[in-house]
DNA sequence: TGTCAACACGAAACCGATTTCGTAAATTTT
DNA sequence: AAAATTTACGAAATCGGTTTCGTGTTGACA
């Protein structure tokens, strides 16, 4: 890179001083019109710019938010994102996201890297294989040292920061009695492993809507999906039940869950319903479209940051963590029948 | 934010200069073991992290790598994203990702914060409002400062620097010819407006396959679309032809056509065949899925950085600008006839 | 016992800005 | 004309590290 032009360099060349260029560049009236004109005009030809590292080194601040991500190819998480960068910009931050890849080490490493001063704050979801293996050691740390810290989506609640989730439970249950309603008896769930907090949550939805309507629940007709495995093979053992209705909690059984039902002959939605997670691509252009339930990630990625933001500039106050709940709205599409 | 240790709290707290305190951290063999343990110790027991604003002030290098991005809701994108990050962390490096909003003046604000020492070095797509107006300024100033860049997908050949392509042409070409191949004989080419230029090469490789099997090219059987506008209603228009192929640019596009066939009742692949451009999951999950030129998207991004971070180490050499094309693939699925 | 090297550590400069405080010169006040 | 005040600028500290260059204390050797 070129030798980059900084203060020293214009006081040396005008003969003044570091301090004088400072002022004057900032229009302090403590410069004469004379040097200041000559200076401004000076750093505006060489067209100076301040270097940022030693700005937030001396005041402390950084004005960059860190994201980490379990994955960034998927729709949900690249909405939050859309979220998130528009409402810090808005207030004059800048972001800086990485991915996790659903590991652990790499979450750890992450958090230690962005933690020694990168970052005024940080947003998180976490990671999969953190969730399963339950060691959040590295977030708690986080707490302790007080930096500003945001969960959403997946949360845990031994670590005492701010969290914004999805109404998940209500979320499950407006999705199945919805299939209730249009006259489904045996509604089969493709769900995640119990670990993965919001695939729990989201069942439970499901189980409370069948039993307040009276529909017996069946664990046969529950299948928890290993992402390791092959995902179709593993919904195909469902469709070994009687099925006239299907929840997925996320775009991609339902896709496959669709894939398999057309397969088999079955027809969408009159033989059987399905819904799915996530208001993604998939769920809009597939045909039949995808009903599902819209999550909403942009406001979830605005509301992640409003709420660190405020941490960040209002330290002061008494920190009691809050939970934002955002709900999630059932959008009906052609995948689910009109009405019993 | 809690009182972060430093190098000075350790010293002061244990009488010893900070010179001292940052050698025994490095295990320098100028310090006595037990001043070394000492030091070491009470650094563990506080988890002193070094600042790393200081370290990059000091260094003149951030180890950061600004990517700028005109969206991010988007496959290819997202898997740029996934390659340049994965890359990146192999070699010690972090990202931080912007987003221009397809946006000129967005582009233009976030190159400038990010050229003022807080990254090493860019990789940009270019926003298509700065395509259309044709103001470049912002890069080649940026070249101008000789501040390492990369640009990938979207570049121009006004700004001399690396660059990372897909063989636009080449890859339109093999979609056509394919289309060719299995015997469509009016094939409708749904593109962007002119100005992008990835729109306007595809379009010369369908120009070119159709020339060279004598099929007679026929303007009608083009259509521009603009994102202002209702994309699906223009796509439409495309259907007022006698068609019995359709190669889309990319997947909205593609997805949009096949929904349009399909409300007309046309068979696919039978009918029409179709082939789309950016290999994203709705290709995939569509039915019938889509035929579609993959575009390598991990390995573009990885390309890029690599490029990149070989720009910043190497800052010695010569500097001849690089284009590195990356080839496409067709990716055979069901919306194309496996034969004529 | 004087000399020299090795050892262990500190002072100070540096990275690029900001900001407080001090001060010479110019101007105003009395 | 002396005193007070304003003007216009510079010196130096600071942010949190690293690194070069001393330097005082040992111990070994002649």
């Amino acid at each position: 890179m070129k030798q980059k032009i900084t203060i020293k360099t214009i006081a040396k060349e005008l003969g003044v001083s570091t301090s004088t260029v400072s002022k004057a560049l900032k229009d302090s009236h403590e410069i004469g019109k004379e040097t200041k004109d000559k200076i401004q005009a000076f750093a505006n030809h060489y067209n100076y710019k301040p270097n940022s590292l030693a700005l937030q080194l001396r005041n402390q601040k950084t004005k960059v938010i860190g994201v980490i991500l379990p994955k960034i190819v998927h729709h949900f998480f690249s909405t939050v994102i859309m979220g998130i960068e528009a409402y810090a910009n808005e207030k004059g931050y800048h972001i800086i996201v990485c991915f996790s890849n659903e590991n652990y080490q790499k979450e750890v490493e992450t958090l230690r890297v962005l933690s020694n001063g990168s970052v005024d704050g940080l947003i998180v979801s976490i990671a999969n294989e953190t969730l399963e293996n339950k060691d959040f050691s590295h977030f708690t740390d986080l707490v302790e040292e007080e930096i500003p810290l945001v969960l959403f989506d997946r949360v845990v609640d031994d670590i005492l920061c701010d969290k914004i989730v999805v109404d998940d439970v209500g979320a499950g249950y407006k999705a199945t009695k919805h299939l209730v309603d249009i006259g489904c008896k045996r509604i089969g769930l493709i769900t995640t492993p119990d670990h993965v907090s919001v695939g729990a949550l989201r069942r439970l939805g499901y189980e409370k809507a069948l039993i307040e309507s009276y529909v017996k629940t069946d664990s046969k007709l529950i299948i928890k999906i290993d992402e390791k495995q092959d995902i179709k093979k593993q919904i195909e053992r469902l469709f070994e039940q009687n099925l006239d209705g299907i929840f997925a909690v996320n775009e991609i059984y339902a896709a496959n869950a669709m894939r398999i039902a057309k397969e088999k002959g079955l027809n969408i939605p009159k033989d059987i319903s399905i819904i799915g997670f996530t208001d993604g691509l998939i769920s809009e252009y597939s045909s039949p479209s995808i009903t599902t339930i819209a999550q909403h990630g942009f406001i979830m990625g605005r509301q992640a940051v409003e709420l660190l933001i405020d941490r960040i500039e209002n330290e002061t106050e008494v920190f009691t963590p809050k939970k934002i709940v955002i709900s999630s709205d059932l959008k009906l599409r052609e995948s689910t029948k009109t009405s019993s």
